[in-house]
RNA sequence: GCCUCUCUAGCUCAAUGGUAGAGCAGUGGACUUUUAAUCCAUUGGUUCUGGGUUCGAGCCCCAGGGGAGGCACCA
């Protein structure tokens, strides 16, 4: 809560009563030494901000604002170049001009061109050619060449970046030497002219430069970037700052996002938002994060999944609903797994499995060309066309082939237990066939599949929320899309039948009480819902980390989640 | 949770158990077409922390911490 009273002591009749300063009548404390014309001409203030030019002003957080301390140049931090000195440095710099009565924070800055459209429009300008079309940009400065009465900056936005021409016969004497004590990581407002350089480098020709804001820590290596991960992922800034790769990933993450919320806006889909907190665990075999809430004195837990939320808006007549949901699972840490991740869920009435297959392919398809502008990716140094058809294959079928024995879900325990013993797949007594089927799979074919695949027919003990196969009471209508060994996306023929989802929720019931901590409870609301009918449906998850992994080609899920789950830093 | 690897200047990296170095960044100087600008000079260290072995430890040993990869669990 900001008041007027605590917050930085100035007033407007103050810096009116200060002549106009000399470089245009907008700076109104100007010094008279040499050394704090540095900043004379840099600055293009804003009225009022700046007017703090009486001595030892001292803004809310106690921290001198202006004063007649010594300048730090002189202090003991500055005799050395580490961290502490070079921070010292810069905020000596600071406090220099602010004695000068200039903000090396002002409050904005109007710029006519990003930096790509710089480029776009002037970028087949001939070597050596000076236009009089004149911009203002503003980005950071990543980097400087200093080269005696020219000085050269390259400044980047998020679009991309330009050339800085800074001639002190173009801005001045005072300016000049302001350009010149700017730091790699200031933020730079410019009004200039296009040109190109005798080598053909489009540039921007400044005829005045603003500081926008200063940089107090120094960048990372202007060439190497930063390299340690920890870093990289704690101080996700500084990875963004210099890190093409990770600007790319996240780039190609909100492309994927934004794609899929037209494709699924083409197709009459709500995009709905369900509680994040949790009466109840369902939707999915996961260890749930727990909370509480002191008013009503009852415990939640963070979502796992939100498929019975969205079911539950079926059954009212949405028909058509999705959501990109942050879901919490208190699991293991991974190259592939963080505590909190995004899925989109989505459920369609009136289609089965079939219709969410087709659609499966449509977004993820899509959203490589969205993306990538392309659907070819490379998968382990293969070329994958994401738009040739995924094939579509039985899960028992693979397992059956992996191990050389026919299986189904229908075969006694004991065999399909004696199968498991032979290709070393650990067993827990409460399994069931359809169980060790799925663990066998996995053992055998999982990390196998590569390109986009539809593994189908999941056994009916490891579905609870899935339909029986109108062919196979032993399977379900139930698909999971493989890609590159990983799970990317799950989607069934939903069941709607409320009995048999009784019977299947006293079933998971049953198994958590015998130990499974992942299962499921018994959601009495949930059923309540399907007893009010909810119409025939198709529904889908795919996992929004995992797809971007995938159309980065980034190795690990900490690559595409801006703030990865870490530990605290040390001390 | 287990196994392996890793941690040195702000950043990127060196350094047989024998005085902790380089490049970048910074500082001072030269340079009006550079572009990782260049050239000259130069500042900067709790070698992750705590013990131990040794005449001597960045290096060897033990314990702890952070991170990464693998396994396990999951998506």
């Amino acid at each position: 809560m900001r008041s007027t009273s605590d917050h930085i002591t100035f007033d407007h009749g103050h810096l009116r009563s200060h002549p106009s300063g000399v470089g245009g009548g907008d700076i109104p404390c100007r010094s008279t030494t040499d050394d704090h014309e540095t900043f004379g001409h840099v600055l293009r203030l804003e009225v009022g901000a700046e007017s703090m030019c009486g001595p030892s002003l001292v803004n809310r957080y106690g921290h001198s604002i202006v004063s007649d301390e010594p300048d730090p140049a002189e202090s003991d931090e500055l005799s050395g170049s580490g961290l502490a000195a070079e921070k010292a440095r810069r905020l000596g710099l600071l406090d220099e001009m602010r004695q000068q009565g200039l903000n090396p924070y002002p409050y904005r800055f109007d710029r006519t061109h990003t930096l790509a459209e710089v480029r776009r429009t002037w970028g087949e300008l001939e070597p050596g050619v000076e236009t009089d079309d004149a911009v203002s940009v503003a980005g950071r400065i990543m980097l400087k060449r200093d080269s005696g009465k020219l000085v050269f900056a390259t400044i980047r936005d998020r679009s991309g970046e330009v050339q800085l021409f800074i001639s002190k016969a173009v801005v001045g004497d005072d300016a000049f030497a302001a350009a010149k004590a700017l730091d790699l990581g200031d933020w730079l407002g410019v009004d200039g002219t296009v040109m190109t350089t005798r080598k053909g480098e489009l540039s921007v020709k400044p005829s005045e430069l603003a500081l926008l804001s200063k940089a107090i820590r120094p960048m990372p290596d202007k060439w190497h970037g930063l390299a340690d991960v920890d870093t990289r992922f704690r101080q996700r800034y500084a990875d963004l700052i210099v890190n093409e790769e990770a600007r790319r990933n996240f780039e190609i993450r909100h492309e994927t996002i934004a794609s899929f919320r037209r494709t699924l806006a083409t197709h009459g889909f709500i995009e709905v938002e369900t509680p994040v907190l949790h009466p109840e665990v369902g939707g999915a075999h996961a260890r749930p994060f727990t909370t509480h809430h002191n008013t009503l004195d009852m415990d939640l837990y963070l979502r796992i999944a939100v498929e019975l939320y969205l079911k539950r808006l079926i059954v009212g007549g949405m028909e058509r609903v999705y959501e990109i949901a942050r879901t919490f699972r208190n699991e293991g840490v991974s190259t592939r797994h963080n505590p909190e991740f995004t899925m989109m869920e989505l459920y369609q009435a009136f289609g089965d499995w079939n219709e969410v297959m087709d659609i499966s392919e449509e977004l993820i398809t899509t959203a490589a060309r969205d993306a990538l502008g392309t659907t070819v990716i490379e998968v382990r140094g293969e070329s994958v066309d994401l738009a040739e058809s995924w094939p579509r294959k039985r899960m028992i079928d693979y397992a059956s082939e992996g191990t050389g024995v026919e299986l189904h879900p229908s075969m006694p325990l004991l065999d399909a237990r004696r199968v498991a013993a032979d290709h070393d797949v650990f067993v827990e007594d409460r399994w069931g066939t359809g169980k060790i089927i799925e663990e066998l799979f996995e053992k055998t074919s999982e990390s196998s599949i590569v390109r986009p695949t539809f593994v189908t027919g999941h056994p009916v003990e490891i579905s609870p929320l899935a339909r029986v196969d109108r062919n196979d009471p032993y399977l379900t209508e139930r698909f999971e899309i493989f890609v590159d060994g990983r799970e990317i996306g799950n989607g069934y023929s939903e069941l709607n039948d409320p009995v048999e989802q009784r019977l299947r929720f006293e079933e998971e019931q049953a198994a958590k009480e015998a130990g499974d901590a992942e299962a499921g409870s018994l959601d009495e609301d949930y059923l309540r819902a399907l007893e009010y009918g909810m119409p025939p449906t198709g529904g889908l998850g795919i996992g929004i980390d995992r797809l971007a992994m995938l159309l980065a080609g980034a190795d690990s899920i900490k690559e595409v989640i801006l703030f990865p789950t870490l530990r605290p830093e040390a001390n």
